[in-house]
DNA sequence: ACAGGCTCCTGCAGGC
DNA sequence: TGCCTGCAGGAGCCTG
């Protein structure tokens, strides 16, 4: 399932391949889901606008829109023919709306050629001025896809705080006097952006936590090895191109090797890596959860 | 206010 | 072999 550093993963080869590139044609399914925003108005306000830039933000990939403008540009120039009138649009250009992609548990966004063949659960077809066509897929139609006009709406900002950046201070203020468990916790977006079943179980069990610990609890030393081993793993992870468990692939198709490393997930009756005890699967908040019942506490 | 449980959805594994 | 059942899970919503 995509999180952070899948994320990120696919936000990166997306930018890389479409940054500056205009929508011409954009094509939405008619199922209810995915879409948080209705399918033809997201057609509709895509079609003409160039994208300025792709990111990440918790588990959501941004696109930032520019203006529409009317005739063809590619994604090697910043100028942008509209009608005899040829004007230069700067790619840090203020956007002006947002196309935002949750992937969901098998949500996956692909840059191909418009020739490529057209996969079951295609969502989303958006024909690009360069030739190329970005797609989103989706089996199981847990992703969301929304446009935000940035005149009417605010920018799209993540709930919770970022796994990557936040400061000891503030990751023990997130989990100060709160009862739920410390995976639960982990795995809840409004206080962490970006943290899924894979990082959540692999992070507690480099910090040597377990995962049923009430989060409230933990010392302070504790919450600071688990911020570390957090924050280590997703950069890891992002190093390797994320893990590829299910059918986790990135804007072009190819798997990440982060599922090699994994030292508990998925791993169940399998030896610990660090002192061989078989690793334990219990269910906490209603997910499956792997951990060492020797190395944790 | 907060925590926990249910729901959406399809693919796949396991049992008979 | 083939059908059926149950389970996986991110996050929004509902309930206690």
């Amino acid at each position: 399932m995509p999180e952070l550093p899948e994320v990120e993963t696919i936000a990166r080869g997306v930018h890389d391949r479409i940054r500056g590139d205009r929508i011409t044609q954009a094509w939405f399914s008619s199922h209810r889901e995915p879409f948080k925003t209705p399918p033809a108005r997201q057609a509709k306000a895509l079609e003409g606008r160039i994208i300025l830039n792709v990111h990440r933000d918790g588990k959501h990939i941004v696109c930032e829109l520019g203006p529409r403008v009317e005739e063809a540009t590619t994604a090697s120039t910043l100028d942008v023919i509209s009608g005899k009138k040829k004007t230069r649009i700067a790619l840090t250009t203020k956007p002006e709306a947002q196309w935002i992609v949750h992937l969901g548990m098998t949500g996956r966004l692909l840059v191909t050629t418009p020739d490529g063949q057209v996969a079951a659960h295609t969502h989303a077809r958006l024909s690009l001025a360069s030739g190329r066509e970005l797609r989103f897929v989706d089996p199981r139609r847990f992703g969301r896809l929304e446009f935000r006009d940035l005149g009417k709406a605010t920018s799209f900002s993540a709930a919770g705080a970022e796994p990557l950046t936040i400061g000891a201070e503030e990751f023990v203020a997130l989990f100060r006097a709160r009862k739920l468990c410390i995976k639960a916790a982990l795995l809840n977006q409004t206080l962490l952006s970006g943290v899924g079943n894979i990082y959540a179980d692999e992070s507690l069990f480099r910090a040597g936590i377990r995962p049923r610990r009430s989060a409230g609890r933990l010392s302070k030393a504790e919450l600071e090895r688990l911020r570390l081993n957090l924050r280590e793993v997703l950069q890891h992870a992002i190093r390797l191109g994320g893990s590829s468990v299910s059918d986790y692939v990135d804007a072009d198709g190819a798997r990440g090797f982060f599922q090699l490393e994994h030292c508990v997930y998925l791993r169940t009756g399998l030896p610990c890596l660090m002192c061989g005890t078989p690793i334990r699967r219990t269910l906490v908040a209603g997910r499956g959860t792997h951990f060492c019942p020797k190395c944790q506490h």
